[in-house]
DNA sequence: TTGACTATCAACAAAGATGTCAATAGTAGC
DNA sequence: GCTACTATTGACATCTTTGTTGATAGTCAA
């Protein structure tokens, strides 16, 4: 488990602070995908990483503050992702399998859920929960939509209506399946089945 | 704020268990609308209530229990909504509307997010998130729509799609608004959209 | 080698949450 | 009025988490 076997002895391991960021962020998604969202306590993440947590605070400023970079990174891997989805021009089931699917697995989307949660009970709009690329990337989609048919107000809804059912999926698919009675194949079907019938719109 | 001016006197307030359930269920519900789900500690729902936190304990049994309870009830009243517009037969968009309405409004969708959330990450499955009649109210819905059109698996798709998306807006239905350029005006026009284009599948 | 810089750490502090317990005080029934 | 029952309470204990601080120890440059 332990990144360092640093424990009995007394000497310190002293890392840039870039080095440093990107072990903690690292060991931090681990323990995301592990122990879930309560894994990432600042002293989970620092034992885990064989340092102190007051070595993590250092480099991030706040809990929170390593949250939200932590965050930052898995959105920076799902928007290159897609991106590349997009430019290998790979059909639409494909592409929601794989943005649903990234979304879906280890913890991206919960752990997005939570700081959104979070951000909106305070009234914290001082911190962005996705940057403004995200938006962007958002953008270009609707554009193309809206070129290939149809209004661009119709093509925002579409992408609207796919993005909140993709955060859905990831923080409450297995329940809402299990409730509605989704067997496994028809919940791995339904990517496919979502890009078949918004095509047909 | 409080519901009892208790505070100076040394006078005790003795209710039957049935009322002093209900008064905590409903201050913990003002309070989940006012301050998030962070509102929902027992300390905080205890005192806003105008008595001690043990009192709150003594009812429920623990603080996971009081935050189910209160799940439970507002469940029930979701569900008594969606039944009364399905029995008076209300039309698609009028009832997208209401379920869309009723999971926004005062933090109902992320409590239940929230729940999911924490019962994902424990493998707690002898909790139930929803007891079984929202499965049995999804399960006639979808019979309802495989009865009009198409097969059973379809419909059972549908349904989830739109539970998926009425958890998605829920929860970060602002951030994915505003990330994709929705309007306000868009935005409130969703659950139409949505079901005018969900009839036509 | 020396010194400046700072990453690292142990210890401490403070806050908050959850839950327990013995004592107290309403209330209903006798 | 008296008694049994129990809703209510304040005080206490425990645990977790976040954040601070002064000291320590690598590392690089002069």
């Amino acid at each position: 488990m332990n990144v360092n076997s640093d424990s009995g002895s007394g000497k310190r391991t002293r890392r840039t602070p870039e080095q440093a960021k990107a072990l903690i962020l690292q060991v931090a998604a681990e323990r995301l995908a592990a122990h879930g969202l309560a894994g990432l306590s600042i002293a989970g993440v620092a034992k885990a990483a064989g340092m102190s947590h007051a070595t993590v605070i250092h480099h991030f400023g706040s809990t929170g503050a390593m949250r939200e970079a932590l965050l930052a990174r898995m959105t920076d891997d799902l928007l290159a992702d897609v991106v590349s989805a997009l430019d290998h021009q790979e059909p639409a089931d494909r592409l929601l399998e794989r943005l649903f699917g990234m979304l879906s697995r280890d913890g991206h989307g919960r752990l997005l859920a939570w700081l959104a949660l979070d951000h909106q009970e305070q009234q914290d709009s001082s911190v962005q929960v996705a940057d403004n690329r995200t938006g962007e990337l958002f953008n270009s989609i609707v554009q193309a939509i809206a070129a290939r048919q149809g209004s661009e107000s119709d093509a925002r809804q579409e992408v609207f209506l796919v993005a909140a059912a993709a955060m859905g999926l990831a923080i409450s698919g297995d329940v809402l399946a299990k409730l509605i009675g989704l067997s496994n194949q028809e919940l791995e079907a339904f990517p496919g089945w979502l890009a078949a019938h918004i095509r047909a719109l």
